[in-house]
DNA sequence: AATTTTCTTGACCGGTTGGTCAGATTGTGG
DNA sequence: CCACAATCTGACCAACCGGTCAAGAAAATT
C-alpha cells in the first residue's frame, strides 16, 4: 500500500503497548503449539517447528514458555477447560433427550471446531496421562460422579432405561470425539474429501438417534 | 539349577537354529516395539529403549529391523490383520443381532488383549497416517463398503432401523476401541484398578445393549 | 576340521534437539 | 529526553538420537 498515511496519531499497524503485545504472542504460539502437538505428538514435535508455524524465532518461545513440557502443559489445560464446559449442555435437563441430546450436539460440536484440541488431549491420555494425571484423579472424577448422578436421576425416575451411566458416559465421549480423533479415517472413507455441512449433520443426528433410542428415551 | 542334566541328548537350554532363532527375536523385538511405542507415541519412542525392553542391544535390532519404520511399519501392519479379522464375526449372520453382537464381541475382546495395538493404530491414524494411508484408502475403503452392504442389506429386510450405516460403524469402532485408546483415563476413573472380569462384561453388555436397541435390532 | 555364512555387539558418527545467553531493541514511567 | 525494565533474537552448546561398522562368536556346510 503506498497511500498515505491517515492523519490520525496512530501508527496505522499496531498499538503495540506491552500487555496487549504478551497475551497475543502467549495465544499465536499456544495456537502452532496445539497444532504441531496434534499433528506429530509431544515426542515428534520440536520447538523449531512451532516456533515456525507461529512466525516467531525459537528462542522468543523460550521467552514466554520456559520449557516444551510447559508449553505443552498449557495446551492440554486449555483443552481440558473446552471439554469440561461441555457440560453445561447437561445440566438442569428435565429430561434424558434435552440433556444427552444437547450434550451430543455440543461435543460434536467442539470435534469439529477444535479437532487438534481432541487430538492433543486423546494423545495425552493413550500415553498414560503423564502431565494431567491429576485433573484425572480430581476434576475429571468428580464431573464424571456428577453426571452419573444426573443420569442415575432420569433412570430412577423412569425417564429412561437402566443402563450403567458410566459406561453410558464412555459411549457418548467416544462416539462424539472419534470425529476429531480419527477425523483422517473418516475423511478418507469419505473419499478424501472433508465432510460437508450435510454430513456432519447426518453424523449427529445419528448419533443422537442411536443413542437416544438405545437408552429408550424417545 | 546346580542339579545335574537330564540324559537326554538336547541340551537343557535352547534348540538354537537359525530360523526359530530368528522367529523368536523378531517376534520379542516386535512386543517391545508395540509397547513402546504405545506408551510414547513414534516421535517419543527411542530404539535404546525399545532395545532395552527387548533385552538386546541396539545394534542388534537394526540387524532384523534396517529402520525405526520399518519396525513400525510392521507393528502397525501386524495389528491391522488383527483389526480386519475382527469382520470374520460379522460375516454370515442372520440377522443384526448376531452379527453386530458378535462383532462387538470380538472388538471389545481386542481392546483387551492387544490394548498397546490398539494404541498405536489410533496414534498413527491420528497423525494423518503416515505410513499406512494406502491401507486405509484400499483395504480399509473396501471391507467398509462391504459390510455397509451388508447392513443395508438388513435395513432393506426391516431387520433393523433405517440408520446410516456408515456412521453406525464408526460407532462400533468409537466405543470399542475406547476401552483399549482411553484404557488409562477408564482405569482412572475406576478408582486406579484396572477392570474386572465382571467389569468388561458388563461394559460389553451395556455397548451391545444399547446399540442393539438403538438400531431396532432387538 | 576347515570354511563359509549368519548372527551379535561395543564403539562410533553426523545430525538434530531442547535449552541458554549476551547483547540489541523497544516500550514505559519519571 | 533519559533511565530502566521488558522483550526479542542470532549464535551457540551439551545431550541425545538413528544408524553404521568392523570385528568377533556361533551355527551351518563342506
Amino acid at each position: 500500500m503506498t497511500s498515505q498515511a491517515p492523519p490520525t496519531k496512530r501508527p496505522q499497524k499496531r498499538p503495540h503497548n506491552r500487555i496487549e503485545s504478551r497475551r497475543e504472542n502467549e495465544r499465536t504460539i499456544l495456537s502452532a503449539a496445539e497444532k504441531v502437538f496434534a499433528e506429530a505428538g509431544f515426542g515428534g514435535a520440536t520447538m523449531q517447528l512451532i516456533a515456525d508455524v507461529a512466525g516467531l524465532p525459537k528462542a522468543n518461545l523460550h521467552y514466554y514458555f520456559a520449557t516444551k513440557e510447559e508449553l505443552y502443559r498449557r495446551v492440554v489445560q486449555d483443552i481440558f477447560e473446552i471439554w469440561l464446559h461441555a457440560a453445561d449442555s447437561f445440566d438442569n435437563a428435565p429430561d434424558p433427550a434435552t440433556g444427552i441430546g444437547a450434550y451430543i450436539d455440543t461435543k460434536m460440536e467442539i470435534s469439529r471446531r477444535h479437532p487438534n484440541g481432541s487430538k492433543v488431549w486423546a494423545s495425552e491420555v493413550m500415553h498414560g496421562a503423564p502431565v494431567i494425571q491429576d485433573y484425572l484423579e480430581n476434576t475429571l472424577r468428580d464431573w464424571t460422579d456428577g453426571r452419573i448422578r444426573v443420569i442415575q436421576g432420569w433412570i430412577d425416575a423412569g425417564k429412561m432405561a437402566p443402563i450403567n451411566p458410566r459406561h453410558l458416559l464412555y459411549m457418548l465421549w467416544a462416539t462424539t470425539q472419534h470425529y476429531a480423533d480419527f477425523g483422517h479415517q473418516v475423511e478418507t472413507l469419505n473419499g478424501g474429501k472433508p465432510l460437508s455441512e450435510a454430513d456432519w449433520q447426518a453424523a449427529k443426528h445419528n448419533v443422537k438417534q442411536i443413542i437416544l433410542r438405545g437408552i429408550s428415551a424417545v
